[in-house]
DNA sequence: ACACTTTCTGCAATCGATCTCAGCAATCGT
DNA sequence: ACGATTGCTGAGATCGATTGCAGAAAGTGT
């Protein structure tokens, strides 16, 4: 079913169904409802693809994540599919599980349906440079820091405004061992709230912990090893995202420790469903919808002007339930 | 840069590139390594776009589903992913909001790029309805059951299993009072849940105790609520999804009740996530990998024989935290 | 009624690849 | 050494649309 077949039916040139459809005002008024018509009773709608093969554009922007099973990820997703479908975008989600081949594959197949620009969201650095080698490299817009090259587009959010704000909570409820816990680091924000809990924790001259999980060991179990060996065991911890966070309470739990009587605990991202979480968890809340909205945007003022911007969102603390005044 | 810049860099026909990379015996080895230096010099690769026109058929499965902040849209959008690059498919996720139009929207992009199939995870009955008028409508692969339609081939979980599963494990803890919360019913498995529950509850002369959030409240406060004012109250309930019991769990949690001693909860899906929950989550597991993998494999077959298959997969208990024997 | 605009519509090239067919060269058999 | 077979490569149509250009139809003024 293509347009010569509505041509045919309808008695009138391919141009002319073409016109019906891209430009309506370029056709006396009866012919364009005739051809609409026809159009619809053979149920027919144009090829999309080849209509990008020929203008060479198209609607299609393609977001790259690592991981969706992240719920960080999933919300992400949803946010920029809204934003890019209110902008008349489609979008497309490639999952690349991280690999560096995967996001080469996603990125080609998009740069060949025309894509107008693609969005990339954290995974791990090298990742982000072998960006680098495609073609598309001056339309992507990057949802992260990224070193050393001004001309690719990024938003981002403050981690290290972040990181203040979960410490100076937890200072407030009168805790002093504040420790912090990574979870498995590769991206620029991930280094930037680590530097951040060090430069506060110095600032405040506080001993910086840092609950590592011993290599080969699930995140929640390692993490809860570690604290409870430490010679002075924190009182507060401070997550480097919330998935670490519901592992580590969720680990607490099982050995009979309770958050927050027992640790005060922040977690980093301020997902939805922390709210469900039981406590409910306390969180540094990153605006993510604003993210999707304004990668989208970037992508779109990056295709007009050919401006590459660098937007840093500040975060805001969600005071929930997993924090708690140090007792005595 | 496109085959023609190749072919004339390298001094030969266009033809004769387009084989050197999709044929390769076809070419002499001579003039295949010629082109495929010059073609890695100049950083060509072959638009899969173009290619899918002339050939009528291209890599690109897209995978439909209504929210993906749901974990369990979110691992099946993993396990899929993974299914289809291992057999050579790229998959490209499309997230709908549950509404009718993006559907047919994401359907025909996808149609228009040749793809050899679809795969739709279950959005609401009449959303699958829709489908019928797509062209593509022979090419779907659902993740649900379908009605009055066993052309279009489908995976499903045994959902009437599930629940007796839930219910013999909370029978043989000791609970007699045995409630369900379902979530929002739109799709025949959330129906085939209900219904068990149901048959279930009939079977064992229990009182069926259904726990719905009153009209226009959040899901886990209704849900509590709704179960606080039971003249009798149950002592176990069984959520119809993971989520459900999630939010539910939170929130008894700050109205000062604790799971599993005061209600056992049991959830529906086996979500990882479910085992970094506090407590651990008690579920019926859904065979999430394996659904992933054999609706790709269904599609497979469809364009191979035309054959519509029928698969059920048979779930099993999680045994975690979150149900505990009857006290006294 | 005629010359002159202004709309509309048709023609044909084009986007980036594939693929059938035909031509040419090299190899083979005898 | 000659006809036949085989192996490579080139020419050109094609997939489903868009678009500049030119010609036809319709509308305008006098």
């Amino acid at each position: 079913m293509s347009i010569d077949d509505v041509a045919e039916a309808a008695g009138v040139h391919r141009s002319t169904v073409s016109r019906a459809f891209s430009k309506p005002d370029a056709v006396r008024t009866a012919t364009r409802e005739l051809v609409l018509r026809v159009a619809a009773e053979l149920g027919y709608s144009m090829n999309p693809l080849a209509q990008a093969l020929r203008r060479g554009s198209s609607n299609l922007v393609p977001l790259i994540v690592p991981d969706i099973t992240n719920p960080f990820f999933a919300e992400l997703a949803r946010a920029t599919t809204a934003a890019a479908e209110a902008r008349g975008y489609q979008l497309m989600l490639c999952i690349t599980g991280g690999e560096t081949g995967q996001t080469a594959g996603y990125l080609t197949a998009m740069q060949s349906m025309y894509s107008p620009f693609a969005v990339v969201a954290p995974s791990t650095r090298v990742d982000l440079d072998a960006l680098r080698h495609y073609a598309f490299q001056n339309r992507v817009v990057v949802i992260d820091r990224v070193k050393d090259d001004p001309s690719v587009p990024t938003v981002t959010v403050d981690s290290a405004h972040g990181v203040d704000l979960a410490f100076d909570h937890l200072l407030g409820l009168g805790h002093t061992n504040i420790a912090y816990a990574p979870g498995i680091v590769g991206t620029y924000t991930a280094q930037d709230r680590w530097d951040a809990y060090h430069h506060a924790a110095e600032r405040h001259r506080i001993a910086p912990v840092v609950l590592e999980a011993a290599p080969g060991m699930e995140l929640g179990p390692g993490i809860v090893d570690h604290w409870l060996q430490e010679p002075v065991r924190s009182t507060a911890v401070i997550a480097s995202n919330d998935v670490i966070a519901f592992a580590m309470i969720s680990e607490l739990g099982t050995r009979g420790f309770t958050v927050p009587t027992d640790l005060s605990v922040v977690g980093f991202d301020g997902l939805d469903l922390g709210a469900h979480f039981s406590p409910r968890l306390t969180s540094v809340r990153q605006p993510i919808t604003d993210l999707g909205r304004i990668a989208i945007e970037l992508g779109e003022t990056l295709i007009a002007n050919g401006a590459p911007d660098h937007v840093v969102l500040e975060p805001t603390l969600l005071i929930r339930s997993s924090t708690q005044k140090l007792h005595s």
